[in-house]
RNA sequence: GGCGGUAUCGUCUAGGGGACUAGGACACAGCCCUCUCAAGGCUGGAACACGGGUUCGAAUCCCGUUACCGCUACCA
């Protein structure tokens, strides 16, 4: 191969819906590749299709793409905006004498389809206008009779080497002539996209391998239009859990949906990345974005199509968090504690070193960014409330825990520097006194102090609520054992 | 139906003729650590779709079968 320029790749979606997972795989890989090797990376955005394409759409497909964190090189080309090179290319085919004009209805085409099945033959165009007397097609032009325009499919054998299948032939014979100009002038999506790549220099096509039956049609419109191949790699599909294609019934396929969801989008794309390519031999799986670059290759793809593990996406993203650094995790935490009505933004900005500790400690535990939420509530309300099955474990004989808590809450009062060591030092020495294991103070205290069976260590909890709210709290929850306790009798 | 593509643990994958008693990760189970939960560590169960070749030797190469997926529009 005599090509050794970098590549211009290009992602290519039609905007008919939100930036579906398959669709993010394909211009990761795109970008993963473009930035490897000093390429450029373009996007177009395919929206020929006025019936179905929305605005709302588009935009969807940005916001996508930048959550994600992937940019492009040069102007965004709207596909719409091309109509007349698209025609123009067209016309240039009828000319040469490469495609022809058809004047075969749809209702007409519909109805030997139709035909063709009944007899369970495969249909494919007659080409009976290909025969039309060039008197009788300027009859019917003059005449003003629509007609699409057809591309005249050559004898022989269509065949590439593909990046990821290697080589893939068709026989010509199997393709029929097809349309390239609706009857209203606009492009058919074969022909479009070639004109589009042409013009755009692309020079790798790297999309989704429900492509490949197209690629035929592709090549032999490039070698009409006199120009040059690109290369071609077809990625494997994505599909559910149940190894169909990838749908609404699987739950989230948007890449919004897992935004909101609580996905990290470095989570995301290292997870993307692993699917349908891998770094080869021995290898690490949580990468960063950079990390990706400098691994990617084409070399590595694969040819099966991958379902879609959200358990290993929701581990993949636990891992991120825990390693993402605290000054990138904070902007993604804090709008959900302030819509949370936990704490606003001017209030975490204020005690910033205090907030970064916190995050520090609740981010281990914690698989999505709302995992995070849901535990910080104890370090930023005033009043908790005591979850019954923590309740009903760890204070089962108030009588009992009431008095440990009183004298757990006295040695911490008395405790000069208010940290770990000294906490566990004087907390240990008095269950000693007390003749009870470590447990049986320190489980008590986690739910006078988060009202949770469950916690981050408790003298970092201690810490992370201050020496004042830590003695209130157990102060209260004596009050309602003592409550508890004259309830029961 | 026709054409094309694919086939390693439940899932993501390593593997490119001998290093395979098939490795790792997720999930699952157990154990360790331990103030709880995570995280981490250790252990376990779990796969080369089937049938023929080629070869001294096949998860790896070839053929067939089966299964699954895609395309088969004046959609993209």
């Amino acid at each position: 191969m005599t090509e050794s320029a970098p590549p211009r790749l290009r992602f290519a979606p039609s905007p008919t819906g939100y930036l579906h997972v398959g669709g993010a795989r394909t211009a990761l890989f795109n970008w993963l590749l473009a930035r490897r090797t000093g390429g450029t990376c373009l996007l177009r955005i395919e929206d020929t299709d006025k019936a179905r394409s929305t605005e709302d759409s588009t935009k969807a497909i940005f916001d996508g793409l930048k959550w994600l964190g992937l940019d492009w090189d040069e102007e965004v080309v709207f596909q719409g905006a091309n109509l007349e090179r698209h025609q123009r290319d067209a016309e240039a085919l009828l000319a040469s004498g490469k495609a022809y004009r058809c004047f075969c209805t749809p209702e007409e085409l519909d109805e030997r389809r139709k035909e063709a099945a009944a007899e369970k033959s495969a249909f494919k165009y007659d080409r009976r206008c290909d025969e039309l007397a060039a008197s009788e097609v300027e009859r019917r032009v003059a005449a003003g009779m629509p007609c699409v325009i057809r591309f005249r499919v050559p004898e022989g054998e269509t065949a590439w080497d593909d990046l990821v299948h290697d080589r893939i032939a068709f026989p010509n014979k199997d393709i029929e002539d097809f349309v390239i100009l609706r009857s209203d002038g606009t492009p058919i999506y074969n022909h479009a996209v070639v004109s589009d790549d042409i013009a755009m220099r692309v020079t790798l096509v790297m999309r989704g391998d429900d492509h490949i039956s197209n690629t035929p049609k592709q090549i032999l419109l490039y070698q009409a239009l006199g120009a040059p191949l690109p290369r071609f790699a077809h990625l494997p599909m994505i599909h559910g859990t149940d190894g169909k294609k990838l749908s609404k019934r699987h739950g989230a396929t948007a890449v919004g949906d897992y935004e909101h969801m609580g996905i990290l989008p470095e989570a995301m794309v290292n997870f993307l990345a692993l699917l349908g390519w891998s770094p080869g031999g021995e290898f690490e799986e949580v990468m960063t974005l950079d990390q990706l670059v400098a691994a990617f290759s084409t070399d590595n793809l694969l040819r099966k199509a991958s379902v879609f593990d959200p358990k290993k996406l929701e581990w993949m993203n636990g891992q991120h968090l825990s390693r993402v650094p605290l000054a990138e995790l904070e902007p993604r935490v804090t709008p959900l504690l302030v819509q949370a009505g936990l704490a606003t933004a001017a209030d975490l900005a204020a005690r910033r070193a205090w907030y970064f500790a916190l995050l520090d400690l609740l981010r281990v535990r914690s698989r999505l960014l709302d995992d995070i939420v849901r535990q910080a509530g104890p370090y930023f309300r005033d009043e908790i409330e005591y979850e019954a099955e923590a309740v009903a474990k760890q204070w089962k004989e108030p009588a009992v825990v009431g008095p440990l808590l009183a004298a757990t809450r006295e040695t911490l009062a008395a405790l000069g520097p208010w940290e770990p060591a000294a906490m566990e030092e004087s907390l240990r020495a008095l269950a000693d006194a007390k003749g009870v294991g470590g447990g049986k103070i320190f489980q008590p205290l986690r739910v006078a102090l988060t009202g949770l069976g469950v916690s981050p260590g408790i003298f970092d909890v201690m810490v992370a609520l201050g020496r004042e709210r830590t003695l209130a709290r157990i102060a209260q929850a004596e009050r309602h054992l003592a409550g508890m306790a004259g309830g029961a009798g």
